[in-house]
DNA sequence: ATGAAAGCGCTAACAA
DNA sequence: TTGTTAGCGCTTTCAT
């Protein structure tokens, strides 16, 4: 130190306290000769905290989350917050200790989409551990945890009648395993809510995998069988193009042979060949929001809340009536 | 605390030295019971090291930096290493911001991509802070910072010559703002490179914004011009969609009135209509590499390394010979 | 306007 | 095997 008190180059630095004229400039000058950094570390042990909050989703390779951390990290930006990231890649182990490493980084708060909001161990973890949290995508359960999210099942249920209104009798759901989204298990019961309403009894639903590029195989085994579907309902825009490169190689034309309906609204959707019909989640409002309502409870201890935000549905050229 | 010490509890959650089993046995009772958490902060303080590693990517909206921070934070998960992460928005002074911020939370190193190597705030403050960084799709111009690219400027000539082959001679480039990315500025001469090689005067080189979503205006200045372009070159596959969407509400089909070539290899781009023509980087791998050589280099300090990746072309339905 | 002192939660060296 | 002590870098009373 160069002739001053560790106090008062804290008053300097930070603004906390009178610190005359000339004490400053000198203050400033040493500063800025020894290269003199703050140490975040030793602030946040004294002030018990940290200005950071921690972020987990499924996975950055779906654009629909690659949106919304993007939004959710400019809110923090503007409110002066840190981010910490960590991707679950949809196993509730890894949300769990990515939930308690964050916990252990003492996060002030934390943003994430979870594979379950009914049975996640990381939310038992995050609720005991007392510290706000807003989930994003996940529908609304237990109204006690603030959420952000559209109504999964009453766009998928929307999603399936117009394709029902087309002509469509067999429409087959390709289906994010339900064990890694609830939000799959929405958009399954909005898409039986559909069939029933139209008095259909030919459900068929095949779940695959979130990180599984290829699903020739499930996809192959549906179109193989006699009664084959006109239609393919998925529950992700990127199943839905995983989905379509399938039927392609099996020599099937989309939309000429078989329709295909997506679900989130990646914006990419719209330039796709064929463009997807869809229903369009605002990821980075939803993130922004989030992010924004999370700095509330934070700072205003503002109380829980449930917002459920309009979709809309996006018509692409990948739904058209069967062919017969 | 519940009949021991507070060094014994150290001892017994980091197995750094002998406990004896009835304490431990006390110790995890206790730790259950009353939920106690450590705090890292007061580790991090006192052991002067954070196992965190800051991120810095120009956008998330863009999938080549969400792969490639999907690659990073994988590495980093497995390395036990956790990621701050920021984004730029393309802009120095927010490169510059969010490094202090990071070398404020003692990270304990960086992979990041900034507009321009050369030129870069950021990279100055980051030197002299003496911590290592890896630097990622940035080209390897300073070989004392650690890179990883790949050669922009010969895939630019590469796929300017397949533009060339085909019978294309008016070639218009759209490129991303040469002061916000020195790659947009190697692949600029990767192109004047291909037509210089095919003894070609007319050089059309336009400028615009990777933020811009909508470049109708500029596309169409180019388009109303006679002579206008019968192919498009555009520095990254973003801007290619952008173009792309232009033309088409400009009335013109893309390929059969005129060939529009991107850049970067995003997996959707083999799905769109018509399927980009590009250069693939594989952005996941080098998220990775770059991640675990910068653990080396903390961990074991490794030297700097310039790492250039192989590219491949991808040949897509977006580039066919000129109509005339 | 400034300094002295205490303490945030932890770990490492040393003692016992 | 366990406890005591000191100190990481900072902020915050409380004095001066």
């Amino acid at each position: 130190m160069a002739g001053v008190s560790a106090a008062t180059v804290s008053r300097a630095v930070n603004g906390s306290g009178p610190v005359s004229i000339e004490t400053r400039a000198i203050i400033d000058r040493v500063i800025n000769e020894s290269g003199f950094r703050p140490n975040s570390i030793g602030r946040q042990l004294k002030t018990a905290r940290t200005h950071t909050i921690g972020v987990l989703v499924p996975s950055l390779k779906n654009p629909i989350f690659a949106d919304a951390v993007n939004g959710i990290e400019c809110a923090a930006k503007n409110k002066g917050y840190n981010v910490l990231l960590a991707s679950s890649g949809y196993s509730t182990e890894r949300e769990s200790s990515a939930v308690e490493t964050f916990l252990n980084s003492r996060v002030e708060g934390l943003v994430l989409t979870v594979t379950d909001e009914a049975k996640s161990p990381a939310l038992t973890i995050l609720s005991s551990a007392g510290i706000p949290f807003v989930l994003m995508f996940n529908p609304v359960k237990n109204s006690s945890y603030s959420t952000i999210s559209i109504d999964n099942r009453k766009a998928a249920f929307e999603l399936v009648c117009n394709i029902l209104e087309l002509g469509h009798r067999r429409i087959a759901m390709i289906a994010g395993r339900f064990s890694e989204s609830d939000r799959s298990v929405e958009r399954q019961a909005g898409y039986q809510d559909a069939l029933r309403h139209y008095g259909i009894d030919q459900v068929s639903i095949t779940e695959v995998g979130f990180e599984n590029q290829d699903i020739s195989e499930q996809i192959n085994a549906l179109h193989e069988a006699k009664n084959s579907p006109t239609a393919y309902f998925c529950s992700t825009d990127v199943i839905a193009i995983a989905t379509i490169r399938a039927l392609t190689q099996l020599g099937k034309n989309v939309p000429t042979d078989v329709s295909v309906v997506g679900f989130d609204g990646i914006s990419l959707g719209e330039w796709l060949t064929p463009s997807l019909t869809t229903a369009v989640q605002p990821a980075e409002q939803m993130g922004e929001w989030a992010m924004k309502h999370l700095i509330e409870r934070i700072d205003d201890d503002e109380t829980v809340k449930n917002l459920v935000l309009p979709y809309h549905l996006r018509h692409g050229e990948s739904l058209v009536a069967p062919s017969i």
